[in-house]
RNA sequence: CGGGGUGUAGCGCAGCCUGGUAGCGCGCAUCGUUCGGGACGAUGAGGUCCCGGGUUCAAAUCCCGGCACCCCGACCA
């Protein structure tokens, strides 16, 4: 194609509302505008790299036997009704009426349409199993949009359902889906964690979430070089290390002498200010905070050199939950926050306290179903807020001083223990480009999907669903492959293979040659970008580099002998070569290039 | 939803504090010179200064209200 008959719009300066280098460049390169707020249009080289993921994605889905149909996004509400979630979703879910007033949606998955659809045609076992997918839009009223292309309100998904009569079929349906994960994003050249994710506090059946390693991603992945354990940190297991100093702490067995004692800590509200005040370490001050779960409040307990995850928390209590209110805090616990802490709580007070498993006492470890790991070394006695202004007690012994229900409530981190083996974890941030769920029969049951199984017996279809942002995969590529000149496409989702430069389009020499390259290639079934544009060369070489195809072939000075120059993008030598033989050159370079 | 920031030519920005002629770079158009790493010169087009209200002889500039967009956090089938 020629460049003078194509629209790419590159631009010299960086955007000034990008952040994200993928964004940065998509822009600059010409590959996608912002229309409004998280909502983009995808340029014709922005659409050429979607089209090509696609096609993978395609291929992959297709060699599982999965089925292409397409959907409606525009939902009667009653569906979702049905399924609950018309409900149970928030203002993330874009609602209107049409002109009868009728309650709509647009859909942001397609969980309600699929399972309606199986509901009203699959009727017997013999039916099963299905995989049906879609590349299709979703929408989604994102409160905050960011990154580019990477967290957007309205967005192309594949997505696919499978339907079988039972958990062993789920579980075949599930194990293709990774295979041909693994096979779609080996094929478009990102690096892919595939780690265990929450399924959400609704269903609790297994999850994983494909996450493509890049600063510009939202989600950080907990992972084992030794052994392979990896999980989203909202929900990995760990270890807790960092607790340096504190062994001694742990060596006597012997209760510590008398009650916690009490010490005025004026206007000493934060773990580094007690720590400082007291001289006692964060890992031996107990955190403590107030969550409302519903119009329930709790005491969630963190030791001081750890995080709380909220979303551990809201698994553990089964109900969504917020930071309560200053207010709230004092109703609860009668003190202000800053001093609240698990001992002296209000008599009669229905306060429930959980404690991060870290905190559990070390006689108490272990022999617990379903413990989690705790903490290699814990402290004996912990500072801990009095519930009393400008106080805080010293030597509370958890156990002794106060029994909370425990939980795994922190944020794993670097460095903590693996829970499966032990070797020291690894947090690497990414980009979710994908996610499966073992859905069971939570959308089947309630919509109806039913079929009769060999013995004449109605039973819920068991199903999963699983999910691909084509988009993201963009974005993660090129977080990943870039140099400062622009982007390096993975070969197989590059908008175009060759980038073909004519140096001086008046040339008639150079014109004739280019032609010629261009014909040749194409007739071979290249994907040639042939810039013959009447534009100065330096300028077109900037183009071709921030465009960034595999292979670029410059038809110059050397033109009237019949040779070019090739050179792959992701760099290497510079060579000259005959036209005539630009084939196997361009073969060549294509089988080096990742 | 909390906190912060921005809105001036297609893009990137200055001007605002201290009210009075709207400016710079890039891009764009025409002509000429250039032509292997984002050229140079000349000429030119292009503006509801986000919107509404107020103060003032006079508002891009000061005040009030709104909207949009970005960033941090919260949220995130």
């Amino acid at each position: 194609m020629r460049a003078t008959a194509l629209f790419m719009p590159t631009v010299k300066e960086d955007p000034a509302d990008a952040e994200a280098v993928s964004h940065k460049l998509m822009v600059r390169g010409g590959f996608v505008r912002q229309f409004a707020s998280g909502i983009y249009v995808m340029l014709p080289l922005g659409w050429r790299v979607m089209q090509r993921i696609c096609r993978i994605i395609r291929e992959e889905m297709d060699g599982i036997g999965a089925l292409e149909l397409s959907m409606p996004t525009l939902h009667p509400a009653d569906v979702w009704q049905a399924s609950g979630r018309y409900d149970a979703i928030g203002q993330e879910m874009f609602r209107l009426q049409d002109r009868g007033g009728r309650d709509m949606v647009l859909a942001m998955t397609h969980e309600e349409v699929f399972t309606w659809l199986a509901s009203r045609e699959l009727r017997s076992y013999r039916d099963l199993p299905q995989i049906w997918y879609q590349l299709q839009l979703k929408f989604r009223d994102e409160p905050r949009p960011k990154g580019g292309v990477l967290r957007v309100r309205e967005f192309l998904m594949k997505d696919s359902y499978s339907f079988d009569l039972d958990d062993a079929g789920l579980e075949e349906s599930y194990a293709k889906h990774i295979g041909a994960y693994d096979h779609i994003f080996q094929r478009c050249g990102i690096d892919i964690y595939r780690v265990e994710s929450d399924s959400g506090f609704m269903g609790g059946a297994q999850a994983h979430e494909y996450i493509s390693p890049s600063p510009a991603g939202e989600d950080r992945i907990a992972l084992c070089e030794a052994c392979g354990y990896a999980a989203n940190v909202e929900l990995a297991r760990s270890v807790a290390g960092g607790t340096d100093g504190l062994e001694a702490l742990l060596k006597s067995d012997e209760e510590p002498e008398g009650p916690p004692r009490e010490v005025a800590t004026p206007e000493t509200r934060t773990i580094d200010e007690v720590s400082g005040l007291l001289g006692v370490l964060p890992a031996a001050i107990i955190k403590a905070l107030v969550y409302m779960a519903g119009d329930q409040p709790v005491m969630a307990l963190v030791r001081g050199d750890h995080d709380l995850h909220e979303s551990k928390l809201a698994r553990y209590l089964r109900s969504e939950v917020r930071a309560a209110l200053p207010e709230e805090v004092l109703a609860a616990t009668g003190c202000e926050v800053g001093f609240v802490g698990p001992v002296g709580l209000p008599e009669g007070g229905r306060l429930r306290v959980v404690a991060d498993e870290s905190l559990r006492p070390a006689t108490q470890c272990g022999g617990e179903d379903g413990a989690t790991p705790g903490s290699l070394a814990r402290p004996r006695e912990y500072a801990a807020g009095a519930n009393k202004p400008h106080t805080h007690l010293v030597g509370v012994v958890v156990g002794r001083d106060f029994q909370p229900e425990f939980a795994d409530l922190r944020e794993a981190r670097a460095g903590d223990g693996c829970p499966q083996c032990g070797q020291p974890l690894r947090i690497e941030q990414g980009i979710e480009v994908a996610n499966i769920f073992k859905l069971g029969t939570k959308y089947s049951t309630p919509l109806g999907a039913t079929v009769l199984d060999e013995g004449g017996k109605e039973r819920p279809i068991v199903m999963g669903s699983y999910g691909i942002g084509p988009a993201r995969i963009a974005a993660a590529a090129v977080e990943q492959s870039n140099d400062e000149r622009g982007i390096v496409w993975p070969k197989a989702i590059a908008p175009f293979d060759v980038h073909l430069v004519q140096v001086q389009v008046k040339d008639a020499a150079q014109s004739e040659v280019a032609a010629a390259v261009h014909d040749a290639l194409s007739a071979e079934g290249w994907e040639v970008l042939w810039d013959d544009r009447d534009e100065r060369p330096g300028f077109k070489f900037a183009d071709a580099e921030l465009i960034g195809c595999p292979v670029r072939v410059t038809v110059g000075k050397k033109a009237a002998q019949g040779v070019v120059e090739i050179e792959a993008r992701r760099g290497g030598a510079r060579e000259e070569i005959p036209a005539v033989d630009c084939g196997s050159h361009v073969r060549r370079l294509w089988e080096a290039a990742s």
